[in-house]
DNA sequence: TGTAGTATCTCTAGTGACTAGAGGTTCAAG
DNA sequence: CTTGAACCTCTAGTCACTAGAGATACTACA
């Protein structure tokens, strides 16, 4: 059996979030002690484990709700699982585009300013004032 | 003289929002109609689209105001907005790594899986409760 | 058995950057 | 002068936590 906090040790996952995570029915209620500290066993230990992965790889408290959902009926096919993954792959993707313009952008912006000069004749905030100075990017 | 609403559509900041800056003092007080609604000028709907595009490129409020400070002090090298600007530059460039790693084992997670079988074979549940799975990526 | 110090408990509120809605007032067109 | 859209303020909700207060419980050592 181990406390939340010994939970925490061996998950990564800290005390406040774990009480967190039971608060929104991602993890099991727990036992308690006679004065009333969480207990919790293998299964909770591997339950959390499952949450912190998905929570790592992006996935919403509402994704891997639906998840644990599907775990908990193994009668079901694995079809929504992997359109639930499958979304996050594209969001993930739809992020790191949307992000490679703004590197592009800031690379441009940055790159055209020494940062010797007084601000008022700042490229940076140039760039920012008159959108027009951007490739179209955005 | 703009209306709000006028504001809005010029610069595509949704109403609530411009009154939000203004509250969090990004955006100059407006002028007001007798009946009590705001008017906006030329410099607002500059300073605005400052803004906008400023938050576009994911620059933290915080940041924004510490850029906006510089504007009304030209006096001031440029070198501080150039930090500000290479911190982001260097913070969506974090962002981009990390998420490739992301990509990377969702796609390995997704492809195990044809999405056929019942949920208690799932290759996609599986690789989330065995972290040993991921090929240390993350 | 006593005690010191750490861990735990619940509860509320704060974060960032908005968004939604209630309930009321003002503006502009016809 | 009326109608309906736009505007006003204020509060509360979003997401996934995080911080802190104030109280109670556990554990290790003397």
């Amino acid at each position: 059996m181990y406390s939340i906090g010994q939970l925490s040790k061996r998950t990564g996952v800290k005390v406040p979030t774990i009480r967190y995570y039971e608060q929104m029915g991602l993890l099991a209620v727990p036992g308690r002690t006679g004065g009333n500290q969480r207990r919790y066993g293998e299964g909770e230990l591997q339950q959390l484990g499952f949450i912190k992965h998905a929570r790592d790889l992006g996935f919403s408290i509402a994704a891997i709700r639906a998840l644990i959902e599907l775990q908990d009926h193994p009668d079901r096919t694995c079809g929504e699982a992997n359109a639930i993954a499958e979304a996050q792959l594209t969001e993930v993707r739809d992020k790191i585009s949307q992000l490679r313009k703004l590197e592009g952008e800031l690379e441009r912006i940055v790159s055209g300013c020494d940062g010797a000069g007084p601000s008022s004749d700042c490229y940076v905030l140039a760039s920012l004032a008159d959108h027009g100075t951007c490739n179209g990017t955005h």
